[in-house]
DNA sequence: AGGATTATTTAGTGATTGCTACATATGTAT
DNA sequence: ATACATATGTAGCAATCACTAAATAATCCT
């Protein structure tokens, strides 16, 4: 067992807190005073365990990823590339239409902008959202390897394509889009796919 | 002429820098330090001219509006529903592509969430967001009657699609996307939509 | 039991936030 | 000239920000 005093706080737990914290109101808008009261902590134990602010928030959007790993590795997992985007639009739509959740994505609104005391936070955010892209794009890839996709698709501008309807479909659920409404415009957008 | 002693700087350049500042930092991230800077006045001038942050971002939003107002019309006056949006997308990335501007788009990264002290703002955000939803919906609609877009095509459901890439390319551009990556975003977006 | 190590509670820190009181400056109306 | 009305610069307000010093509590190891 480790050294010292035993936490006295669940640490899964507390980070779930703190992710709904900043989903609702991101990096900027979550004040240290909203993170402690919703973890039930005090200040120094949140300072011991996670360093400061953005180690807490950098946590909080590890948990998030993996709160949407196994979804996002389902549907890419599909056998053909049509398939395997439909579903990644379809369980986003119902993701983001989900009313227990905060509106909109951590991925999105956790830092779109904001002070310079966030640029590093934003920097963050942009290099996730890119990685997202990649891996579109490399199911894709395979896609055209295994002739699923016509020779002449540019796995890259539809996968960067299919990302900005999740992003756009993000912002729509901020501004509280229905679930039917964000499965209406993932249907549309599916339209525009090579089948 | 008003009564009193004259304002000794000019609304609309201040105007200009105060929207430039939210443009690059949101409401939240930007603070009165930053806009009475930019916009070269102290905090008595900047209250007595629009009240509070929130007036001169709710200025600074209508200020961004009209400076888009031109492409959008142009862009919805086009012929058929299938060239406006075109034009519509397009004009977008050359808008959100051109590094003379913040990256991004005020509507979107002005407030997507935040703090309980920006409500007021996100909401207002919201329904101008939604009125360009609605403004594309009724150049469709108008389609639509003129025998433009198929009898069983949905203006409703394409509007929002298109602004959901079209803030999907907001975000891509937040996160350093160039005027060619968004202008092929655009194209295949193009192909979802009915000739 | 006693020392070492880590966590927690209490109570703050200095810096920055949006905003304003007050005196002064600059214009018009009479 | 005097009164009135509005704008500006100086200086600073209370509140909140992210963060921490210091004392105490709870565990392990010897």
């Amino acid at each position: 067992m480790a050294l010292g005093r035993p936490r006295a706080f669940d640490m899964e737990r507390a980070l779930d807190r703190a992710l709904e914290v900043f989903w609702r109101k991101g990096y900027e808008g979550a004040t240290l005073c909203d993170l402690t009261a919703a973890m039930g902590i005090n200040p120094p134990s949140l300072y011991a365990a996670f360093g400061n602010k953005e180690g807490l928030f950098r946590r909080a959007l590890d948990r998030y990823e993996t709160l949407h790993e196994a979804s996002w590795n389902d549907a890419l997992a599909a056998p053909t590339a049509y398939e395997a985007i439909a579903r990644l639009l379809e369980s986003t739509a119902i993701s983001l239409g989900d009313k227990r959740n905060p509106p909109g994505c951590l991925m999105v609104q956790g830092a779109l902008c904001g002070g310079e005391e966030c640029d590093a936070v934003k920097q963050e955010l942009t290099a996730r959202r890119d990685a997202s892209v990649a891996l579109i794009r490399e199911r894709l890839r395979r896609a055209k390897r295994e002739g699923d996709l016509p020779d002449d698709a540019d796995p890259a501008g539809l996968a960067r394509f299919v990302a900005t309807v999740i992003h756009g479909m993000a912002v729509q659920a901020a501004g509280g889009a229905s679930r039917k409404e964000l499965e209406r415009v993932a249907a549309t957008a599916m339209t525009a796919f090579p089948k």
